[in-house]
DNA sequence: GTCATTGGGAGATCTATGGT
DNA sequence: ACCATAGATCTCCCAATGAC
């Protein structure tokens, strides 16, 4: 039982340094790119990206439009640590999907949390492609001259965090903006240096992945050792 | 159980753009 | 130039959750 206990914490532990370790890298490669204490030439959001777009809301979009298992619909609750964590109760309907284009996110773009808590971002891969960009949430469409994996991590860090934080609109609650997300000012790093940062990131995600694989396996063990104490299938000497 | 805090929903209102 | 319309933003209100 105790080993079980060991082993999970263990594994809890290795997912989290793979979380610290890209983290890491990404200040390793290019410093704070909002003080830009590496130098790069200097460059805004306006320049970096083709489209900037706020989901809908308020007329656009009501509530009774939400339904079960229809197109998937991002919103900041399904921005999990960076990934995309669509749920099946919310979603709209087709029709409603179709009349609406301009909220249609492709592979590639960024999804992040238009009010509450900043930071929340996410990419859109293969997988989210044609999701729904949600009321709270809008999108960014990065052009050629940024690497997506690169950007998502400007944003998520934490001194984007703060620069998000302290540039915000609202006193009860934060809100952001399109221009706001436009005059975002970072050094540009170049694009060769994004994309290697992307290759060693999707490296370290394989890593993490397979760390959060046994977390469950361990999880589960430890889970069901549990469920076995408590309905007296072990002993004492046993669980020892 | 109650109160405070936080986040989401909604529409009123403001703004930009395109057509006449 | 003016008007119509769509799109963007602000802010109030409410619900859920957590602390005491």
């Amino acid at each position: 039982m105790d080993a079980a206990d060991s082993l999970r914490q263990k594994d809890q532990q290795l997912v989290e340094h793979y979380t610290a370790l890209s983290q890491s890298l990404f200040l390793e490669m290019f410093g704070d790119v909002f003080l830009n204490n590496k130098h790069y030439p200097k460059a805004t959001f306006k320049q970096l990206l083709d489209k900037v777009q706020i989901g809908p809301f308020g007329s656009q979009l009501h509530k009774h439009d939400y339904v079960e298992n229809g197109v998937p619909l991002i919103n900041p609750v399904h921005i999990v640590e960076s990934k995309v964590l669509p749920s099946n109760s919310f979603s709209i309907l087709k029709e409603k999907y179709d009349s609406l284009p301009n909220y249609h996110l492709k592979e590639g773009d960024l999804i992040m949390a238009r009010r509450g808590e900043m930071g929340r971002c996410a990419l859109i891969t293969r997988k989210e492609e044609g999701f729904f960009c949600g009321t709270g949430s809008l999108y960014l469409r990065p052009n050629n001259n940024v690497n997506s994996t690169f950007l998502l991590h400007v944003i998520t860090s934490d001194s984007g965090k703060s620069y998000l934080e302290r540039n915000a609109q609202g006193v009860t609650m934060m809100n952001l903006n399109k221009k706001i997300i436009l005059n975002i000012e970072i050094g540009l790093p170049p694009i060769e240096l994004q994309n290697q940062f992307e290759v060693s990131i999707n490296l370290i995600e394989q890593q993490k992945q397979q760390a959060q694989a046994n977390l469950e396996k361990s999880e589960a063990l430890f889970n069901s050792l549990l469920q076995r104490a408590f309905t007296g299938e072990l002993t004492a000497n046993k669980a020892a």
